[in-house]
DNA sequence: GATGAATGAGTCTTCATTCAT
DNA sequence: AATGAATGAAGACTCATTCAT
């Protein structure tokens, strides 16, 4: 179906892909109307339906398309040899904020995603922004156990990291819509974090 | 408009209450249907106009009401004298269990409408949610700070903490319907932060 | 059906008639609410289809009440010896003013009634408004016609008399909800027509 | 709203138009359900609210759209020399006659609109019936006051005509749905009021 | 008699989707 | 490929009418 798609020019894929993903990550999925993402991506309505058939699909594509990118591009000059978790997560952190230059409601997107309640998508929602957090999990991996404290395994810091991480975004979304500031916003927690679980 | 909803009978209100429960936190707002509300409180759709005028009143009623009920028994045999910020956290959770007795949707409610996009009933939702929260928090700020670690906070850990709890559950409300199951879930979470952030 | 509702005292009568009287003719038939008539009657919902059964049947015996009424009281006081024409219009429209004090609506319901184009009591509604003003045309038809100007015949001179009373009216009731001003505003168009049909 | 409807052909427009004439004068604004309109038109429900997003600015259009059609054709072929009143007045009611070719129930509506109690549209219903009527006296008045008898104004002859008009329509557009046979009666009470007011 | 809670058919309106051009 | 007019099913909401108390 969206063959079709690739075969425009790499410009107007992104229009229309940010139009899609703003009034997306705006409205969630039930409530962004066709007509309005139309708009925004500066197609007509016909054309939204060659392309993708449906609004679910629509959907869909830029679900996938926004979890892969992101997949691709957190693990950016990444050194293996930083081993403290705390620091590896910040780099993940900034590599996201490199991605809004070309998908500026990338990250919003993939936010909104994982709130989606619209049971039309909400498993595959949740499948895509997972398995994004994922990958950016195995990078938080690679830090080095024997840096942290006491009995505390890796496992358990990332996974407190991450719940973190998702509480706060998830309310700070809601709060604020500049998604740089929401980024930069978290630092301060994670240094909590770093005092109380490096040696 | 609804105060003849609260001359009904106390389970004809809970019948009704449940439902629009139930269908808000699987749905949201929007996607939620009338229709389907009427059927699950077992009622006929014009009632449903004759007590709340219309979805957003239903919804806010419904918002409020869950919200006050979490802060009225959310304190229920919290002694002063537990001063272990993690034994506190055990308590309130396990007040919040007893809850599902009557309102099995209340907590799940409350959750997704913290996550709620949608513009008509977005700043409501958030307001009362964060209120539920903030009532919680207040009791788990009478926790002795003395027991916590190296220079740590109870403000620093209580932040944790929620974040903590937040990530948590609104990962786990979409990965499984089960309200008891969710709550129990945590537990093991709070151990490793009790292990790490208490002396 | 509504032989009960006789048994009522005169008042109690008289107050649910002008409530509905008031509604229907403000309103027109279709976008009076029973809900409001019933409030402007001070009675309950359900005594209002004890007695009538149904919105339909309430309009009409309002309606036919209203026209018996006017046709009971605008002969009052017109004697047989009074022949010009225009003096006996103003009589009658003079008795119209009295009716006034018991059933403030009357005549602007009467009017509403016909200009009623709701499909269902248009018919009834045109029947019974035409039925109050023949008995008032029959009035003025004891006028002599030897008064009377040139070629011109009774019959002629009133149904001038009566089409510019309606279209008057019409125009009026829309414009001002004062009965008893639109009632006194019709006698300077009744002077030109006495100044140009009497000798 | 409504640039895009004047983009289809003149026929289309005139059907929809039609449909929604006849409708809204026979069961005034409240009554007409869109439904009927939209098969009365041959047009499918959706396409009514593309084109004018909700009933009111249909209405509204309609409206609009018949008394200016009206003010532009009721002085067609009216000779400035022809000065007697009652002469003018057959004209213009011939005029009339010949919009209902094209728009059979333009003035039925107009009429109905002039009558129109349904608070939503009441004001401006009778703004622009009123606008209707004023041009067309308009035209009246060119005629010449010197060939009415004795004290008789041009103003107030037309005063006398124009209720008379708007008593006859009123009365028999309730009574025959048909245009032509309407319009057609007026002319003996006009011969009256000619037989009368001329010299 | 008297009440008003309860019903459900009917109304306006929205919006994803189709299709002729 | 591209457009946007056209469709109709579904949704929120209204209101005359019924009925248990």
């Amino acid at each position: 179906m969206n063959e079709k798609f690739y075969e425009l020019s790499k410009d107007k894929q992104d229009t229309m892909i940010n139009g899609a993903l703003k009034i997306f990550a705006r409205e969630g999925y039930q409530r962004a109307s066709t007509d309005v993402i139309v708009k925004e991506a500066g197609i007509s309505k016909g054309l939204l339906f060659h392309y993708f058939g449906n609004k679910k699909t629509l959907y869909c594509f830029v679900l996938e398309y926004s979890a892969r990118y992101q997949m691709m591009e957190i693990g950016r000059d990444i050194k293996e040899r930083e081993k403290n978790l705390f620091n590896r997560v910040r780099l993940t952190e900034g590599n996201k904020m490199r991605m809004l230059k070309r998908y500026p409601y990338l990250d919003l997107f993939l936010i909104s995603a994982s709130k989606e309640v619209d049971s039309e998508v909400e498993e595959e929602a949740r499948k895509w922004s997972q398995a994004a957090n994922d990958v950016c999990i195995e990078l938080w991996k690679m830090a080095d156990a024997a840096l942290l404290r006491g009995n505390l395994t890796i496992d358990e810091a990332i996974d407190i990291t991450m719940l973190c991480m998702e509480g706060y975004k998830n309310r700070m979304y809601n709060l604020c819509g500049d998604p740089e500031e929401v980024l930069g916003g978290f630092l301060p927690y994670l240094e909590i974090l770093k005092r109380n679980f490096i040696r």
